[in-house]
DNA sequence: GCCGAGATCTTAACAGTGTTCAGATGTGTG
DNA sequence: CACACATCTGAACACTGTTAAGATCTCGGC
């Protein structure tokens, strides 16, 4: 996985790194296999010994991007002090990014999640859920809502980072952008710690269903 | 717009089923506009008359879906009483809808929104705007959440869809889906009502800005 | 009734795409 | 030093979006 020491080192890295860069001058569709490969200084062919297909590529590049912004958001949330804190710092986080570098978050959410998930470590939900356990543990939430947290606040989260990724909701600042999510996963808390603590489904994360799969 | 009388008669629309129907056999990318006109029995430049470029049909086939989309929330809106009910219909439609036709909903809601939302009419955002109007003046909304709620709630229901369409979330059956649906927004719009009534930098959708423009 | 004007579609071609495969080229190990 | 193997190249395939020039049909005005 590291340096190869081959022919050019990390071709693997570089091909990512090329694809990366595309999707950030492009757009997430503007681009191709070929133009990265020749950013690279490499045959187009080469890049079918590194991954399977554009899709493959695609795909790692989407594991990447995804895994640095879930060690973003358990950075921010660990340089904060509080529980309640914490966990919104690192929704923050995670709006943030997508609005920095949207046409990259465009990718990545929008590649296949098939297989995919349980490379990204740590996955941004998990670190949304981790510190939903946290504030549970703290006493912030109460326990009656701790499973409708996990889905609403991913949601709602994930729902801004979206629309404006997508271009659908405008923000003046990104500092906005964060303040709104915040607003909204706190009214979210809130608003559950009052409902009356019925049975809740609990949806499961597809990421969160294969990784206990592969663990048992 | 209509019939055209001429060779095919409505070559326009045909193309548009058939790109339709070809994103529901093979995801929202895997098809070609060869392939809608070899399906329409056409040949491909023939498209080319009726849409600028294969981009244009994807944004002409997202208005369609997304029209569609508005019609059915305000439909389901208006078949329930109260203000609350038929605000909460509206908003189980619109994740019921990218549920049932998940590949269409990625294409609607990946497509560029540049110059395309205010040819959609019903908008989805609108719709549940209005429903948010009809619940304030009927006092299930304190008038301090109104503009946060716009924002919170549509973030919320599209972040449930988009996770859905995603295949980032599963939910057993359908019915699910809107009944979390409907508890998220619930929670959402409780948790406001208790909120301080701070000043909130009311974001705009894009096609409301553009609407808007247009107007004045 | 017909005849030109213009909309509508076709044929042919272009550059560029993802993908495959036989072979050239370098690399580390026995 | 030579062999095995990972790595990359070159050429080719079918397919894509897109454009230009020309055929074909439809309709309004004489």
């Amino acid at each position: 996985m590291g340096k190869k020491g081959y022919h050019h080192g990390d071709l693997r890295g570089a091909l990512l790194d090329a694809a990366e860069e595309l999707v950030r001058e492009r757009g997430a569709e503007g681009w191709s296999l070929r133009e990265a490969s020749a950013r690279v200084g490499v045959s187009p062919s080469a890049a079918y010994h590194h991954f399977g297909s554009r899709d493959a590529l695609v795909r790692a590049l989407s594991v990447r991007v995804l895994t640095r912004l879930g060690e973003r958001m358990a950075q921010a949330a660990a340089a904060q002090a509080g529980a309640r804190r914490s966990l919104m710092s690192a929704c923050r986080a995670y709006v943030r990014w997508t609005l920095e570098d949207p046409a990259v978050a465009r990718l990545a959410f929008a590649a296949p999640a098939r297989d995919r998930d349980t490379a990204i470590d740590p996955h941004p939900h998990d670190v949304i859920d981790a510190e939903l356990d946290r504030l549970a543990e703290a006493g912030g939430l109460v326990p009656g809502a701790r499973p409708a947290a996990e889905f609403a606040v991913w949601a709602a989260v994930h729902g801004v980072a979206t629309l404006l990724a997508d271009g659908l909701m405008r923000l003046d600042t990104p500092e906005a952008a964060g303040e709104q999510t915040e607003r909204v996963v706190e009214a979210l808390l809130t608003g559950l710690a009052q409902e009356p603590a019925r049975p809740w489904p609990t949806p499961r994360s597809t990421h969160t269903e294969r990784r206990t799969r592969d663990r048992g």
